[in-house]
DNA sequence: CGTTCGGTTGAATGTTATCAATCGCGGTGG
DNA sequence: CCACCGCGATTGATAACATTCAACCGAACG
């Protein structure tokens, strides 16, 4: 029921000042070529004429340390080789909203492109390695590549339509649906990147769940007991297991509470008339039917 | 109190096919040059070398007609030149969200270079002059024209960063300022194309302000209605006159709903008290102060 | 002149935030 | 080694809030 992910405690070095190359003691410092950073973000590769000579910096972070701050002068986008972050923006009013969890394949930084300052902060929630891809020499490629090109203006239209999505999700989802879509999205990147898709820690917080999906942590939390009650998932602190990822996928509202409430007293009874018996440890089919999917 | 923009009625023609060049009685077609797009995208402009043979076509519309469809092949973006539309995303259980409201100067359509197929879809809300900018086209041009390719670059960023902000304002703020926002940002966005900021027209229905904000309808009424009886706005039906945008601007949240109803029930005692004396016209300052602004 | 649609408002209901208490784990220091 | 934090997570009780259902009004349109 564990998975691959180590993480360090976010405990450590709160805020250490960014892009330090050659910090960790062991810097296993990597240099990447465009064939690595295509297959990364899933670009078609292709036929790159005589551009292999171009190489990309890897840096790497531990939990808790910045990758880009807000404000900072922009001149880099970053890709995610390993690790998790968090991409965060703070309002006028120092709201801080979470906009995403870059994992590996990820390209973020794209935000700055337009004042020349990035307009959110990243910060890693494990240890990461960080591809640094200067945006000026990528865009110079791009303008003798048209491949590149187009797949550079691909990328930044495919993030406004993950972004439209997420809007889509906190202007019309009920909660429930917004955690149960959040897992879904989880499971499905944690697949395409080589781990369990049904088996895996979450690399954050209750907090900063809730904060992502815009609930406060003890929603995210019930959120989360209450698909585990229903024997959707398994969760236990950090470590989730997925049992019916369809009807996540499908969910749009549990029953109304009343319901769910007397569901539970049902359950209560049948435990106490039963009381030797064995715990239901799969919960039963007819409890699943509760699910709305209108 | 009113103001320039007419709306047709939204009632006409509900879905008619798009993009029919030469439809209306009288075709005002007409066509632009590159100058004309750059000033209206506020980019540089600056010195186009012999590009000024570039030409563009305007497409009129009239309300309710859609400018593109969710799915339909993309190849195209748009530029308002004048008029009010909505950008809509609906997601896989058929939920709509409002994305935007396109205006003067507003380039939309971006969504599609990365599928090749536009993931929302653009309805007019008023009549309206789109001109036409064939992407290929564009990017060809950018190839040869740095400053153009980095203005769509920008371009693209700046959308970005919009739908961070809309994603922050959903997920972090209350539903007064979220309308408070709205607010403030339609009469920032007029001010910036010659309209007045104070008093204006809405171009879209209490449904679709709600739905854009999350909202709903009834909600995003009686919000509207609670600034007007605060004095921050007057606002009948879709005229709004905007009396203390300050307010708007910091405005968190109102002062909870208990002490509001006290105020109220003050209110209602001293106008029974003077039951023959004027009604207040102008709240007064008092009032305004319930505003919490922590 | 009736019908439809957009808008407003009230009352009841359901949902979420807030405040608070508890638990367990991992680290630190005596 | 163990006691003692501090933090993340869970859960309960209450208050605040938004939605829903419903009624009503007025303007636009056929």
């Amino acid at each position: 029921m564990s998975v691959a992910q180590t993480l360090d405690s976010n405990t450590a070095t709160p805020t250490p000042p960014a892009r330090s190359a050659g910090s960790g003691s062991r810097t296993h410092k990597i240099w990447s070529n465009m064939h690595d950073v295509c297959n990364l973000l899933r670009i078609p590769s292709g036929t790159f004429v005589g551009d292999d000579d171009q190489h990309f910096q890897h840096v790497q972070f531990k939990a808790g340390q910045r990758i880009h701050t807000a404000g900072q002068p922009f001149d880099m986008l970053y890709i995610v080789n390993c690790g998790f972050l968090k991409s965060v923006m703070i309002d006028e009013f120092g709201n801080e909203q979470i906009l995403s969890f870059p994992m590996k394949g990820d390209l973020f930084g794209i935000d700055g492109i337009h004042t020349k300052k990035y307009t959110s902060e990243a910060v890693a929630l494990s240890s990461c390695d960080i591809i640094l891809i200067p945006f000026a020499k990528f865009a110079a490629l791009g303008r003798t590549n048209p491949v590149l090109e187009t797949a550079l203006y691909g990328l930044m239209s495919r993030e406004l339509i993950r972004e439209q999505g997420m809007i889509t999700m906190l202007g019309s989802l009920t909660v429930e649906a917004r955690v149960a879509r959040f897992l879904v999205s989880l499971s499905e990147r944690f697949s395409a990147i080589g781990y369990s898709g049904k088996a895996f820690n979450l690399p954050m917080t209750r907090r900063e769940i809730g904060n992502y999906l815009g609930v406060t942590l003890e929603t995210a939390s019930r959120t989360l007991s209450a698909f585990n009650e229903l024997g959707l998932i398994s969760v236990d602190q950090r470590s989730i297991y997925i049992h019916d990822i369809n009807a996540l996928k499908t969910l749009r509202r549990l029953p109304p509470s009343r319901a769910r409430i007397e569901q539970q007293e049902k359950k209560a009874a049948a435990a106490a008339a039963s009381s030797s018996e064995f715990i239901q440890v799969a919960p039963s089919a007819a409890m699943r039917e509760q699910l709305a999917v209108v």
